[in-house]
DNA sequence: AGTTAAGATAATAAGCACTCTCAATAAGCC
DNA sequence: GGCTTATTGAGAGTGCTTATTATCTTAACT
């Protein structure tokens, strides 16, 4: 039940909050811009207001909900967070993204952080480049 | 002498992209917006219009001079490209830049990319977080 | 050195992603 | 159900960046 993963956020369970969160865990896209996001919800009939899905997902990630990337280009990117960090491969050509989670690199960094005295909040990597994949140029995600 | 540099590059060599270049090899800061460098020039009494500052900014990207980052809050940094690529540590909460290189993390990356079939363009790792230094909360860069 | 054509600049307008304002609305609590 | 207060939606506003265009520079050629 989807008010109460809001209730635990600490946010008031609203229909805009509900509608924004169902959409971002049944979507094929795990990666959506807010626009992105609002039209989704216009196509499914769900009337949300473009100013509030920007506001929801800036509260979703205070609140930790959803993760927000600043991919190349500076448009903010959402995905919903599901508890497990990983980083990221994005296909110029195609616009598909990958993850993956590499333990060698995330200790590497720890142990930069450590060495340079520097408490880590938070980080990410983004490999940009063109995925050999037989439907690249077609996909989107 | 950074004609030279601009006709290497493919640019005619003009005054404001002199005084860009000059300054972004000058500086003290290695790290700057497009209005810092506006304000920058201003400063010295150049004359370089904001247009200008972003077109030739965005030119020398092309051209491979500088990199471009987009860094939390989606703001476009740029600083000289000087051959040797690196990643970035970021304070959030004096703003200061740190910069490391480290062979691990680079060959991981690679071996990654190799495994999923994907032709590496470019990447970026950023750390966020919080410097220990003394002068935290008082500098930036 | 002066001429000329191609290319670059400056100022301003426009575009775009995003945020703010505020009256209307909906949640949560008696 | 009514009350109190947070949230919403529409549109205006903001801030960063790009496009337009008339003017000016640069670089090559007399
Ligand atoms: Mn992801
Ligand atoms: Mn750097
Ligand atoms: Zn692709
Ligand atoms: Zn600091």
């Amino acid at each position: 039940m989807e008010s109460q993963d809001l209730k635990k956020a600490g946010l008031k369970s609203t229909l805009p909050r509900m509608r924004v969160l169902q959409l971002l865990e049944n979507s094929e896209k795990r990666h959506m811009t807010a626009e992105e996001v609002y039209k989704a919800l216009m196509e499914c009939g769900e009337d949300v207001g473009l100013a509030t899905v920007y506001r929801v997902l800036t509260q979703f990630e205070a609140a930790g909900l959803v993760n927000r990337h600043y991919f190349e280009g500076g448009l903010s990117v959402f995905e919903l967070n599901q508890g497990h960090h990983h980083d990221h491969l994005l296909c110029v050509k195609c616009g598909k993204i990958f993850e993956f989670i590499d333990d060698t690199i995330e200790s590497r960094q720890r142990q930069i952080a450590e060495k340079m005295g520097f408490a880590i909040n938070d980080h990410c990597l983004y490999i940009y480049g063109v995925c050999q994949k037989q439907n690249c140029e077609h996909n989107q995600d």
